[in-house]
DNA sequence: ATTAGGATTGGGAGCGCTCTCATTTTATAC
DNA sequence: GTATAAAATGAGAGCGCTCCCAATCCTAAT
């Protein structure tokens, strides 16, 4: 088409204020340029957890960059499922889906696997044969948490962990069991308490870990490390003096910890661009080969693992 | 249609998995069932103010409840901003749109309110003519919570109050001048520090605060209480003996402030239902009159105001 | 048995795009 | 000037539903 002629066809158009229909569109193309984001059982969690609204939010910038419309949807009860999973799986509406990966045994995530529809993992799931999930390797950035608080000199390091139904959960778990093995202490199960990605959890969980005297805390999340700090802080306890701490993610947080908090930095924002680029190539170019990313972190220390206080 | 055809056919719909295709349905029904909750620029705020994880929290559940799909629009940069405003005006992609009453003067919103499509507000919006919102009573809430203060026997009441440039902000302030007037306490402006709803805003405009002597401080989030108490602590002020608190929302928190916060409640479940079903009738009965609904908000008394001491 | 009335069924147009393919126009080389 | 390739254009089928209307069926009253 000539130049002119584009020009001022443009120019009608912005004057008339067409706009193609976005159904007829996805009808004859057969696309609709719209993902879902589908965070399974985590109705609570969505604001218990800042992970959540994080990952919601990063995944949301990445579409508009990539001109994606994003649907949400929120599973809580069996009777969300029943209505969500058929929105989602039905052709037509979304052109893939970004899937939090859930804790084990999840009937929404097994469904959804089995369905036809790209589909992408946020976090590695259980079950991983022929999927495509983008992480962070929880056992390295777990491992170096721990390994940093036995470099400053602690012993008797213990760990609130993630729920064991989670690989989140269990690989956190592990890292912290190989950094113990690799620089020779021994591991003491009095030294473990599980709790869920809460605050409350983690008060709870330190409270479980004070009599076996801990002299530093690995804290699976921000949430709960602020959340043991504060039963720390009840028990008459200074942090770092009595008890260090690292915790994991350094997502901004809306309230400040006191000490600020020495923990592992998840590439939060990266990890939404990269789910949906990841979706992209797999609506693009074929479900198969499985894509897998693994993100990289690191640890930010600050004041609450007393590693300043040792220079 | 007989019922034992009519169950066999079902049947055989199950066991094949057809799914309607919701594009051609979309295009042929003229409605798409598929609403839009466009959070204007508030790409940190959706984590900074846990307000806006809660409202999508909401919607999202009411959305389950009346078989709708939400898409969902943070709005960041300007750039988003023409990203977005075509997909969320075009017709054929959303039947309506929940939008957070923004800042005076957002220009996304002077759009959206030009545009043809069912538009909800949550929030009173700054131009009120012929558009439906759902909202709460601000000043009378606002003045509800200082009131319980100055009956506690609190003389000098300060307020950390939202933004002037939005709804909540100034209507806040004008229900804490309203209850000051109406008890016959002088309005002090030392008394008044403005902050932008974040934890870190509560804390500078407290240290501003601090000279000023208050004994007692209305807090116009939690979030802005809970941040404020911290520069109270770092003062070497307790709380509520030196400075009594009250704040706003009392939205489940993702960490537990400690004393406990006296706040008002607001309802943000109902509030994303009710923004549906408005939605619902504004899309199914047309858009005039516009319809408003003003939910109820209560007081709820714990330990930051310091009435438990002075029964 | 007949027929008016209502319920059921089937057919076909139309929703507003995209995409293919045949046709026409333009550009390039000899 | 013609022959050929490349680009631009136009027509029309089709995406998979909904919705309307005409045709058929069933029901019950005369």
């Amino acid at each position: 088409m000539r130049e002119d002629v584009r020009k001022r066809v443009l120019e009608v158009v912005r004057s008339t204020g067409y706009h193609p229909n976005i159904a007829a569109r996805t009808l004859a193309a057969q696309r609709s340029w719209m993902i879902g984001l589908v965070l399974p059982h985590s109705v609570s969690a969505f604001f218990t957890d800042p992970y959540f609204p994080h990952l919601t939010q990063g995944i949301t910038q990445a579409c508009n960059k990539f001109n994606l419309t994003l649907a949400l949807f929120l599973v809580g009860t069996e009777e969300d499922e029943e209505k969500i999973f058929p929105r989602v799986s039905r052709r037509g509406l979304l052109d893939g889906v970004i899937v939090q990966a859930g804790h084990h045994g999840d009937p929404m995530i097994g469904r959804l696997a089995k369905s036809t529809i790209p589909l992408v993992f946020a976090g590695r799931p259980f079950h991983v044969n022929e999927v495509s999930y983008i992480d962070i390797d929880n056992i390295d950035a777990a491992n170096m948490a721990v390994s940093h608080l036995i470099r400053s000199g602690y012993r008797r390091i213990g760990t609130i962990a993630g729920p064991a139904h989670s690989t989140v959960g269990i690989d956190r778990m592990q890292g912290y069991k190989q950094a113990l093995a690799e620089r020779g202490l021994e591991f003491d199960s009095a030294l473990v308490a599980e709790a869920d990605f809460t605050e409350a959890g983690g008060y709870y969980a330190m409270k479980r870990l004070l009599p076996a005297k801990p002299d530093a805390i690995f804290a699976a999340s921000d949430i709960m490390a602020i959340g043991a700090m504060r039963a720390v802080r009840e028990a008459g306890l200074a942090i770092p003096d009595d008890i260090a701490f690292v915790g994991f993610d350094d997502f901004p947080l809306t309230t400040t910890p006191v000490p600020s908090l020495t923990t592992v930095r998840q590439p939060i924002n990266q990890f939404g661009n990269s789910a949906v680029e990841i979706l992209i190539d797999l609506i693009e170019n074929g479900l198969k080969p499985p894509r897998r990313v693994i993100l990289t972190t690191e640890l930010v220390v600050r004041e609450s693992c007393g590693a300043a206080r040792r220079q």
